[in-house]
DNA sequence: TTGATATTTCAATAATAGTTGAAATATCCT
DNA sequence: AGGATATTTCAACTATTATTGAAATATCAA
């Protein structure tokens, strides 16, 4: 990942609305939210969601497909874990690091194996 | 960790000099490095290093001290793992992500125990 | 104290970001 | 086709961000 696409990641991200919008969708899982959804959500403007979510996309965070008149969006959860992959691969260069820096949600057995 | 400060931490790390910044920070180590050295390594003004560091020190992602006339910035390693923890702790919420979402610099067998 | 070094603060400017409402586009239903 | 719904695009405006150079502040060394 080029350092160029994490900052335009970071920015994408660096925003109250953005931030919002994007947890959210990480939380509606693969399905996505449509775009009035996710506005109504917000309390912002229609156009203002489509100006914000634009930004997203752009970076590669969420994808966007059709459904009918409604324009679903859902989080990309590669590009999340390849920005946290940078983050977390330039920190710890060798230095003691907080080990419980990674949360997943569930550890989860097949990964044991 | 509150919203409004991960968005001030996202921000702070979106944009090209201070991401650089903040890396050269973390692979310094707790020594830190010099505002000059940064000023110098980032090929930017001395005022405009000093605009952008003042942005990072104040989404508290590094910590500064004065050692004679050089003031030395450190990167906050556990900031960092803060804002790591709540961009995790929300992704995945209950859906299949990424297994390879987090890399610490060594997977250590005694994680596996 | 004087002069040199290191950094920050300030003011001015240029560029970018965010909001709003109106108009344009695409889809659905009858 | 015609009307309603869902979203995007556009233009105008305001606010924030980034850069520059000059002036101010702090430290050191003689």
């Amino acid at each position: 990942m080029e350092s160029a696409s994490v900052v335009r990641a970071l920015g994408a991200l660096a925003q109250e609305h953005r931030l919002a919008a994007f947890r959210l969708l990480v939380q509606a899982g693969p399905d996505g939210l449509a775009a009035g959804t996710l506005a109504e959500a917000l309390d912002i403007a229609p156009s203002s969601l489509s100006f914000h979510i634009a930004q997203l996309a752009n970076a590669g965070l969420v994808s966007q497909r059709r459904a009918g008149r409604s324009i679903l969006y859902a989080a990309d959860y590669d590009a999340m874990a390849d920005l946290m992959g940078f983050l977390t691969e330039n920190c710890c260069g060798g230095m003691p690091c907080a080990p419980a820096q990674c949360k997943p949600a569930k550890p989860s057995e097949k990964d044991v194996a």
